[in-house]
DNA sequence: CTATGTGAAACGGTTCACAGCA
DNA sequence: TGCTGTGAACCGTTTCACATAG
């Protein structure tokens, strides 16, 4: 039996992700079982909430011995991971998109990057860190029959909302928009927005007030 | 007179900085005033939202002509820029520490990485995209006389507590880590997590989630 | 006693809705 | 009329607190 959950919250899939990357690395040391503040300290997480959200998802541990490790790790994956993961493309090979690729391959060789778009004709054509680059206008025609949901945005601000349009046209899902630009999108495509100056300045602002409350004038 | 006030939230601080990036934009086209919408929209917030931010930061526009962009700009300025900005660390000259040292270069000339650390011998000495590293063993040392406030982590997750541990003790306040490790810091140290691994895995679930509910079994 | 499972309370942030004003 | 400024209502998430089980 079957029961709906309409979206779950956007902070609970990041624990669940959190959950089950450090639940790996525990299964390969051989551990078994976890207690919920155990799994609670390695996220930065309470212990209430982690039985809350393992609750969530319908998983339940013993009081005596906590939760089964490798029992989580599939129910985790149960939900996170779609039905056959597909590879992902990315749209821009500047020095960001170049390290992208390069660290996704290292991090994520489950999720492969299949395809590169760049504009620049000393790109296009050739293969780079073992993907093959494309002109970022033939975007739709190169997707047309592959089965690509998740695209990664890294070219210039200029560029963001022409590449998103043909990602969009080319059947895309999600997207990971490393530019600064608020990208207009059809309601069913999610975008997850890594704005590192965004990042960057909070880091400072609360590196600054961290002990000192910002003082406004009235 | 000065009010104040404990700790903004951290969703408001991230709007504060979008606000900001629009407008500038915005100043050198000359607009000179902008209603609350038109900035919400800008930047993915409500005409509400950004009307009750800047009511929080105390300050006011005319129900008539909207908000004065430059003003704005200075008032959020006042609030985000510490005290002369200071430069930045970076400890991690892999690829992903060298892609942030390029971007943040073209990005952020006004916040610029002023040293960087690596490991490896055929890195320690010279000098990488107008950036001297060092070894780094010697983080305590060599920042014992500088002012520098935020340190960028880039290292493999082995390494991230080691490297942390030296930048808390060389005085840094505000870190950005780009492990998936959680690092342990004194209550004083502010640290931002970007953690790509987990965002690649919120677009996922969200792209294939959107229309299609999540169902757990019961 | 220590841990889980969970209803209920608390909290913080967002949105509503409207008075006031140009 | 159309906007700002803002108290109050709202809503989703987190935390509390305790019944329950080994």
């Amino acid at each position: 039996m079957l029961r709906p959950i309409l979206d779950l919250p956007v902070r609970m899939v990041e624990r669940l992700s959190g959950y089950r990357r450090h639940l790996r690395i525990l299964m390969r040391e051989d551990k078994q079982r976890i207690y919920s503040h155990e799994l609670g300290s390695l996220v930065g997480a309470t212990s209430a909430q982690v039985r809350r959200d393992l609750m969530t998802i319908g998983f339940t541990g013993s009081p005596a011995r906590g939760y089964e490790v490798r029992g989580l790790v599939e129910k985790i994956g149960t939900i996170l991971d779609p039905i056959g993961i597909e590879g992902m493309v990315l749209v821009g090979m500047g020095s960001l998109g170049r390290a992208i690729l390069n660290h996704f391959s290292k991090v994520h060789p489950e999720r492969p990057i299949v395809m590169a778009f760049d504009v620049s004709p000393d790109k296009v054509g050739r293969v780079i860190n073992g993907c093959r680059c494309l002109a970022s206008d033939q975007i739709e025609g190169a997707l047309a029959d592959k089965k690509v949901v998740v695209g990664i945005i890294a070219v210039p601000a200029e560029a963001a909302q022409d590449v998103t349009d043909r990602l969009v046209r080319a059947g895309i899902r999600g997207l990971m928009n490393f530019t600064p630009v608020r990208l207009q999108v059809p309601a069913e495509v999610y975008v997850e927005d890594v704005d590192i100056s965004v990042s960057l300045e909070k880091v400072s602002f609360f590196a600054h007030a961290k002990g000192n409350p910002t003082e406004l004038s009235s």
